[in-house]
DNA sequence: ATAAAAAGTGTAAGAGCTTTCAAGTCAGAA
DNA sequence: TTCTGACTTGAAAGCTCTTACACTTTTTAT
């Protein structure tokens, strides 16, 4: 069943079945009527193919993410999919690993289906040497690139971020407001955003350094292990204490790790918040799963992915936009933390419990 | 740049070039060697759109999914994909949400891009009603149609899944081994499996009537709340037992609803599991986030999603392949269930702990 | 050496749609 | 009635590739 069919079905040329097929204004009602009876009585469809070949579009963006069965970027795929549905869109999803090369191998992969744009889902696509972007960049020549939770300051891509050391600065300083100054980091991961949070975490950090006149607040700790296995990220932070570290909170760089923080604490027999303190990143459901319920950096994953397609929409639609969004997080104060205390004369100044309601 | 350009620059005609483009193997080695020289030179990638018209394929894959931030609809989509894409196809994909207007909808506009199958991944895209199955036979009457974790009975219909029914009931039986009597199975869902795993309960239970004469150990309650909300799964629970009715085991349908049952047990003051035992479904990673640590089935998605690329593969390669497979759970015993004692004389006949290693 | 078979290459006909441009229709104006 | 211009419509070219078929060249068998 072709156009052609149609079009002697219907008495007309082809053209004005396209006509009609693509809402064209040029065809009269009669006619138009007429063609989509007949398209509707044979259950036609156009070909995708044919279609994309006089168009060089399929109305079809490319989304590249690294794990999609990652809990929160699965969770962003999904809002994106599901957005960019409601918006007439189809999604051509490519899982590519941590790999670079297989990243790059992916986006020629995309490009080559003429996607009309292509969304980077996670932090993990930037890198610090710019030279390895160049694989965005080259995209960036032929369609426009969406960055979710990272940025790259060059023509034709869009960035939709939250300010991760915004948010880690804030959150460091709330648990030090607790009454906290012996704090890890914990953290897994050395992407776009994993470099912001550790920093806002070590500014916080020296600055309480600086205020108290004493060095070396603040431990960081990286977890290589598998992922989302939460009985060895406990037994990476009992192997820590071990060997004599001392920390009676942490920080963790996602929610996963901050699980592995409080099975580590009941191992160890520690009294949560009491005797440790822990806030996680993401605010993901697995902050509910916790006991007690984990205090965590929601940083508003849904509405950032609806401002991603948003923009995107406007670039497509060859609207102005500007080319970086940046949200700010908010920490969700659960059971894993004590609250400030009300009398308390803050250790270090500006009362963090302020800027991040 | 066309295959016209690529075969002027390499002086041969654009016939050699398809054909070398295609690894067809008649084409001299020195012939090939210049035109990929040139295509190399050129950074020269074939138009999809144009091949997609000629092949009437573009080695794509539909999949189709209700919720693609489900903890395991997004690890199975992942695996998919994954393995899809190490057979050099690629994947389109519809997240359709639970209507099934939507996901008849959706099928069609994913065979309107003339995928060459489609993967339906998770149980609840299979009705009862075999009339509210008709959107996937008008599918299968187009391309090969795969399901995961549901079955029908259609030709050009492929099945990869668990018997689900069985797992249940070997769940079951087990916790009655560990002396539970009174048991709660608390689930969500009507799915294809959702009603096979009720069924493997139900039976399990019914034999425990018979042979103690007893009628009523077994008590069913739906959760119908919002996806995730572990406090609210608990509540759910609570409401429940202050109605006053009493269960020592519960067995979830999922891990969520496991963690919720954890949960209320908490709030509740019991011990677990002395004072409540919990099975739950999956075995994801949420069973280790437990504390303790859940009790679960586990059925083997990566091997099942192996199974079914494998077998999407023979169908798409024209090879001979079964229709459905079935596989079997394991039961991951931990710390929410206590182990059959070794003495105990099983008040249900067949030892449930060596059909489920 | 020669016939027959095999291998390599090119021509041209699609595949199904969009879109330009020319032509046809028809109302209302002159 | 004739003309003008606004609408409608159709013919045909174009988008980029694949592939059947025909033709040429090379290899193999006799």
């Amino acid at each position: 069943m072709t156009i052609y069919d149609i079009s002697e079905k219907a008495g007309v040329s082809i053209a004005t079945v396209s006509r009609v097929l693509n809402g064209s204004s040029n065809v009269s009602d009669k006619t138009r009527r007429k063609v989509l009876d007949v398209i509707e009585q044979y259950g036609y469809t156009p070909n995708a193919f044919a279609r994309g070949l006089g168009l060089n579009t399929m109305k079809t963006i490319g989304i590249m993410c690294a794990d999609s069965s990652d809990l929160y970027l699965a969770k962003a795929v999904y809002h994106i999919e599901t957005r960019l549905q409601t918006n007439g869109y189809d999604s051509i999803l490519s899982c590519t690993g941590y790999d670079p090369e297989q990243k790059a191998y992916s986006m020629n992969l995309l490009l080559s289906k003429k996607v009309d744009a292509i969304i980077l889902v996670g932090s993990n696509f930037i890198y610090d040497n710019r030279d390895d972007n160049q694989y965005v960049m080259d995209a960036a020549a032929q369609v426009p690139v969406m960055l979710l939770n990272a940025s790259l300051n060059v023509p034709n891509v869009y960035s939709v971020l939250t300010d991760d050391h915004h948010s880690m600065y804030e959150a460091t300083k709330y648990l030090i407001g607790t009454g906290i100054q012996d704090i890890l980091y914990f953290y897994n991961s050395n992407s776009y955003s994993g470099k912001r949070k550790l920093s806002g975490f070590c500014d916080a950090m020296e600055e309480l350094d600086r205020l108290t006149g004493i060095k070396g607040h603040g431990l960081i700790q990286f977890y290589g292990g598998p992922h989302e296995d939460i009985p060895h990220m406990a037994h990476t932070l009992s192997v820590l204490r071990d060997r004599g570290l001392s920390f009676h909170g942490i920080i963790a760089a996602d929610d996963a790790l901050a699980l592995g923080a409080v099975k580590y604490g009941k191992e160890k027999g520690l009294r949560i918040p009491e005797d440790l303190s822990i806030i996680g990143y993401n605010n993901s459901m697995l902050a509910n799963c916790c006991d007690p319920e984990l205090t965590s950096i929601d940083n508003g994953l849904e509405m950032m992915c609806n401002q991603l397609i948003n923009t995107l929409m406007n670039v497509l639609g060859g609207r102005e936009t500007p080319q970086e969004f940046l949200f700010r997080g908010q920490l969700i104060q659960r059971g894993t933390t004590r609250p400030i205390p009300w009398d308390a004369s803050q250790p270090i100044p500006g009362d963090a419990s302020q800027s991040i309601p």
